[in-house]
DNA sequence: TGGGTGACCATAG
DNA sequence: ACTATGGCCACCC
């Protein structure tokens, strides 16, 4: 239904909607979660689509596998990311979360259980 | 049809 | 420690 973009924009829109307050996840986990291998570049640029959907997508909770907050940059004010993220409960100081293994979600590990 | 691109990840120097 | 390069795979023109 409403296939505008490909399943693949649209899987990774509804693992991150998934996404539990309060945790986080990487790019990478995604991207293997949806069995793209490697290519967590489209999981990014899935997000970038997300801006254009009309559901919200917390992509505040998805980072890289640093932990760092590389796409704040895309979001409408860079800082709202890390408000967002600290209003859920996690602590984020210079761009990077602290915790991150203890607030990180694995959708392959949560989901699948 | 083909080429360029990307909010990444991993390895090497 | 940081920088550079390759790979990956789907989307857009």
């Amino acid at each position: 239904m409403e296939k505008t973009q490909g399943d693949f924009f649209l899987n990774v829109f509804a693992v991150v909607r998934l996404i539990p307050k309060g945790r986080v996840t990487n790019y990478g986990a995604i991207a293997k979660y949806l069995g793209a291998g490697r290519s967590s570049r489209m999981v990014g640029w899935a997000m970038n689509a997300s801006h254009t959907q009309k559901k919200k997508v917390p992509a505040h909770r998805v980072v890289n596998r640093n932990g760092e907050l590389t796409g704040k940059h895309h979001f409408p004010s860079p800082f709202m990311m890390q408000e967002l993220l600290e209003k859920e409960g996690i602590k984020v100081e210079n761009d990077k979360i602290i915790d991150f293994k203890k607030c990180f979600w694995d959708p392959m590990k949560e989901l699948e259980v």
